[in-house]
DNA sequence: GCCCAGGTGGGTA
DNA sequence: TACCCACATGGG
């Protein structure tokens, strides 16, 4: 398929998303502290679990490097006991809020506006416990950095409506994403929110539920119920 | 009781 | 590279 055909398919998509769901108005968090946190506590964990986790850091401390840091660790992980893998995701905080408090002479809020996209995301993605989804949300959501979020959604999705591939990888798929849309952060924001309430929502079923607002394209090959 | 959730890292073949 | 497993709570 030409290029100009998967950006009008994928633009279609989109329009298609927003015209049901409106906006997603992610992050669900007011700062890039909160946000960089909600992205380490929601790996392979439900939001709603994560929420709890928030509101309990929120309650004792003001979600900020230095505040959060002087909580210890046994008593950071009781605090996210309900976003799971508590213990270890209490190391990850502690290790990533420790590693970017050491940036650009303590300025890391300028580091992650400026540093080149791929040499910020290298650096993250070598942090421990900083995958790309992880690394992608922070910059994405956390730094208004343009680049897009895959996740375990986005690759079904992709691949039900006819993208790419079925085994299509991480890398692969954020590439198709970004070589076939218009280089925004804005729109990427949305795009992977859409998707994600998409993939929460109607796209678990096979064949399609009905409420699935992509039936007309989806090529799930079964026909809607 | 079972399955899954906005992943990641380590180990083995 | 490709699987497998640990990590863990909470809702449907």
């Amino acid at each position: 398929m030409p290029k100009v055909h998967h950006t009008k398919k994928l633009t279609a998509v989109y329009d298609r998303l927003y015209a049901h769901y409106g906006p997603q108005h992610w992050w669900p968090g007011d700062t890039d502290v909160e946000i960089i946190t909600g992205a380490i506590l929601t790996q392979n964990t439900s939001w709603g679990n994560v929420a709890k986790a928030i509101a309990n850091l929120k309650a004792v401390t003001a979600l900020e490097l230095e505040p959060l840091l002087a909580i210890p660790e046994e008593r950071l992980a009781e605090l996210i006991r309900s976003s799971g893998y508590y213990r270890q995701k209490a190391a990850r905080l502690r290790g990533f809020f420790l590693w970017l408090g050491s940036l650009n002479s303590g300025d890391w809020r300028a580091w992650l506006k400026k540093t080149p996209m791929n040499e910020a995301r290298a650096a993250l993605l070598a942090v421990h416990g900083i995958g790309p989804e992880t690394a992608d949300s922070i910059l994405l959501y956390g730094a208004d950095r343009k680049t897009f979020v895959i996740d375990k959604y986005t690759l079904r999705f992709g691949a039900r409506y006819g993208l790419y591939a079925e085994k299509t990888k991480y890398e692969e798929a954020r590439t198709y994403f970004m070589d076939h849309l218009p280089s925004s952060a804005k729109l990427y924001n949305e795009y992977h929110a859409l998707i994600v309430r998409l993939g929460a929502t109607a796209c678990k079923s096979k064949p399609l539920c009905a409420a699935c607002p992509l039936n007309q394209t989806c090529r799930a090959g079964k026909k809607a119920v």
